[in-house]
DNA sequence: CCCGTTCCATACGGTGCCGTATGGTGACGA
DNA sequence: TCGTCACCATACGGCACCGTATGGAACGGG
């Protein structure tokens, strides 16, 4: 967002900016730390506050973000600026924050490591296209309500599921939607 | 991308491209033309041509674009514009477009029609997802090789497992921890 | 009452871009 | 040789933006 318009929708001007923030680019990096914070840091000590088991943990995740009601997003905006040199090192530094939590939640699942970052990796690209279909082709996705509850119920069955083929096998059952014998 | 640069880039100067094109917004509406027929109906009748199973198809689908030697993507570039007035519909037709193929993959492999458009939702969004992590934090994916292989492998195995009970609405049970927002 | 500090507004120069106007340059046929 | 036409370059006006310079209110302390 340029800081011309930005100014005149919040009833400032540019002079007035200025005064506050050296420049531009200020602004950018003060916005960039509060969004590391909020949108990571804070999301996984919410988490981790609950005394609840992992997949339950992983569960809230998944559902909180897949059922969304209103999912203001500022990921998107700086997704769609990940070349900026001030946006990509937040970016990167987030999605290595988000990737190592899930990852982590995945092993404590019994996953085995590579199995977990892998399903982490998956996990997380699917919210990321999530996002992007949120923008792209919002009409395509199941509409807020019982529609939308059951995609991110399957979603979860879907990525909590453990596989057969591979070996070290995962233990703890999926509890929950579906009842996976 | 910008039409001065752009001619400078291209050895060529402003005033020969507005001979070319009327203006920028017409070589932007005949690149999304050929993006459109490239990216997405080319792929379709690629696939379609070989005379295999369905679930052959979805498995080059998928580990086509999870083992990535170098993907060259306009998709990214496109996302990143999604709400520009002249990208916003044909992405939107792409996107349905791709989400209506991937469905009828899983609908012949004898998913039920919820379950396909969900999976399909699914696996689309993993896609989209693996696009924005290829740009934003490309040292976080499998490197090419044999990794690489075994994540697509991963993703395949994920995306096309059964899951065993899924029908008739399986009610999100939230246990513990409250909705926390 | 004067002065400095804080906060905000107006005005200006500089830049990058879009689109147009206009002026070549070479090929080619009459 | 001359005119025409496809193609390209230079030059210009206009716009949106960044950042700076400068001129104030408002206010509190000496």
């Amino acid at each position: 967002m340029a800081v011309e318009p930005l100014a005149v929708r919040l009833g400032a001007t540019k002079g007035s900016f200025y005064w506050h923030f050296r420049s531009r680019d200020e602004l950018i990096a003060a916005a960039l730390q509060l969004w590391r914070q909020a949108s990571t840091t804070a999301v996984i000590e919410r988490l981790e506050a609950a005394a609840v088991p992992p997949e339950e943990r992983l569960r809230q995740l998944i559902t909180h973000v897949f059922a969304p009601p209103a999912r203001t997003s500022a990921d998107l905006a700086l997704l769609a600026d990940a070349d900026h040199p001030l946006v990509a090192p937040a970016l990167a530094d987030v999605t290595e924050q988000r990737l190592g939590y899930i990852t982590t939640l995945f092993r404590q699942l019994g996953f085995p490591p590579a199995r977990a970052r892998r399903r982490a990796l998956l996990a997380y690209s699917a919210y990321l296209g999530q996002l992007q279909l949120l923008r792209s082709a919002p009409h395509l996705l199941p509409k807020p309500g019982p529609a939308s509850s059951a995609y991110a119920d399957h979603v979860v069955a879907a990525l909590l599921a453990d596989q057969p083929s591979t070996n070290a096998a995962p233990t703890l059952r999926v509890t929950g939607g579906t009842a996976t014998a």
